[in-house]
DNA sequence: TCCAAATGCATAATTTTCTTAGGTATTCGT
DNA sequence: ACGAATACCTAAGAAAATTATGCATTTGGA
């Protein structure tokens, strides 16, 4: 899932799909917990997803074939490696597309209090 | 509601009391049909919020004490206008923080694919 | 050495928020 | 006079998260 620390939560509905599409077409392949690890890491603790909302997520994506699965064991613990289908690819591309282009509609109806602080 | 045009839907969510209460602190007082048409006229057709999602919203914003309304009679027709109270004005300031500091950590998740575009 | 924290996967019930689909009535323009 | 625009509203359902679990392995520190 998604956690907010600082935000509430509705503003992240819709974005976690953009946001694992996107991190996994910047990093070839990855596995959930790599995945909320790189999250946290690149927000600066500010976004935690939470596994209730990953996991289903990231199933929901494969069903939808743009992921395949990989599984690899480390030891007796096993990894499910997540990456892109040709299909991913470009839902990835169009995914960011679409969150640029809300960002620019926003700008247009919050402004101009938010013009000066994005 | 929120409708999308051009958006996956998803993206809208929990942006809509950000919208209403920052166009309050913009123009004082509106009517639910008034707020329709100006996030309209604002995003240039993008954005077209839909009754079922704007009227039920503003009804939350009232009871959680928000905003308040002042029925003006037209001829026959009513309206229902909306203004924020003390606390309202408060939220909605925080509300637009929020999405600005919300932009800014997808920037960080998302980049560098999206700093090239906002 | 032992125990808590971190690593790693997953599902289920519930809630929130919107979509979809209605319903009613008045006013304006042609 | 008739359709489009104005103006309010609710209810059933879906989507996407939250919250709360469950299970197992590995690492690190006291």
């Amino acid at each position: 899932m998604y956690i907010c620390l600082m935000y509430s939560k509705e503003l992240l509905k819709g974005t976690l799909k953009t946001i694992i599409l996107n991190l996994l077409s910047e990093n070839g392949k990855m596995y959930g917990y790599e995945i909320t690890q790189k999250v946290k890491d690149l927000s600066d603790g500010r976004l935690v997803l939470t596994e209730g909302a990953l996991y289903p997520s990231l199933h929901a994506l494969v069903s939808d074939g743009l992921l395949i699965t990989e599984t690899v064991s480390i030891g007796k613990r096993v990894r499910k490696y997540y990456s892109l289908t040709k299909q991913g690819d470009v839902t990835a591309t169009e995914k960011v597309n679409e969150f640029a282009d809300f960002i620019g509609t926003m700008k247009l109806i919050l402004s101009p209090k938010l013009k000066t602080q994005i």
